[in-house]
DNA sequence: GTCTATAGTCTGATAGAC
DNA sequence: GTCTATCAGACTATAGAC
């Protein structure tokens, strides 16, 4: 029998790769980032890597899983007296912020190879699912709502969301060093939803 | 003396080669796509590719160039009497339609690898800033014209415009099949320029 | 440490321009 | 017939998954 200490590790080592791992994707992107990269990250060996995620593939779809799951608690963490619209809005601006502390984006567009792996990953498409519906029902109410256009469809909006946490728009933004966070957060959720025309 | 034969030649193959990796970067982005890949499409001997072209990172640099040199082009073929708002949005349309064509994006975002040697191509930086111009010029005519925002920066305006070129929005709605490309380009030059709220 | 993938090079054979 | 470009493909070197 294992010890209570001994899988308490485990866990612990676990959750120090996904955060190593969550760090490179993000800085480096999926083909950039090498498993050396993480092992040196977390600072135990690359043999020891594979005791936890049989692939470099596996290991990212984790790391996307939780990602999704955090996604879906910040959403149930809201204020339930918020409009739909307003919770959009919020998720929204949650994700854009982690991703200019170096988060990862919701879409795995960074690499062909591993968007194709990713298809065929059952943790990850079932937490994919999770969250999808979950947004799908918030666009449905903020429509509802008449807050949002009924000339798009809802499925063209969450992914046009996810889209938006990996917009190279905000790399650019940052990288150019003329403006803050806070205004490269203000500009991207204005142009998604008022759209960059003059109202 | 080289015979002017020859010189055509070599020419009609430059094109082919950048034509083949125009579509094959189009196809599997950067890091997936190998010399070899471009060579067979082609139909030459990958010898003959550095003949042409010294280095991956140069063959796709002058692919990059061509195309903004062809946005350039098409900048200009725009109809005089059209508003510049008008010709942003003709632009956005014109850029839109090559992608779901199999075309590559205005910006390299699928690779952190090539960003960083394209930062240092002269050719490709020269290609850039003289678009750059002519976009930025657009855009702060459309805001002259009272048609765009002035809430948002023109750096922001014009770096948006190419980040919908590789909005991943794109592939995945001509992904799902549920919707043709005619509205697909619609939906996304709606969102752009009037947002996802509700008028 | 092993193995695969791939950028980039080299060679000997061949075809086609002149 | 000579010469040169190109071809197919073997080869090297390196990076990185495992």
């Amino acid at each position: 029998m294992v010890t209570p200490y001994r899988v308490k590790q485990l866990q612990m080592r676990e959750e120090a790769i996904l955060d190593a791992a969550h760090v490179l994707l993000g800085k480096y992107g999926y083909d950039a980032m090498t498993m050396d990269d993480v092992a040196a990250e977390v600072g135990i060996a690359k043999a020891s890597l594979y005791k936890h995620f049989e692939s470099k593939e596996k290991l990212a779809a984790s790391t996307m899983v939780r990602l999704f799951d955090r996604t879906v608690d910040q959403l149930a963490a809201l204020p339930a007296n918020l409009s739909a619209y307003e919770k959009l809005r919020k998720m929204l601006e949650w994700a854009l912020r982690e991703r200019l502390r170096g988060g990862i984006p919701h879409l795995p567009s960074t690499s062909t190879t591993l968007e194709q792996s990713l298809m065929t990953d059952e943790p990850y498409l079932a937490s994919l699912l999770s969250l999808n519906a979950a947004l799908s029902l918030l666009v449905e109410a903020a429509k509802n709502e008449g807050k949002l256009s009924r000339a798009l469809p809802t499925d063209y909006i969450v992914t046009a969301i996810y889209a938006r946490t990996c917009d190279p728009t905000l790399e650019y933004m940052q990288r150019g060093k003329n403006y803050r966070d806070e205004e490269i957060v203000t500009h991207m959720l204005d142009a998604f939803f008022m759209g960059v025309s003059k109202a």
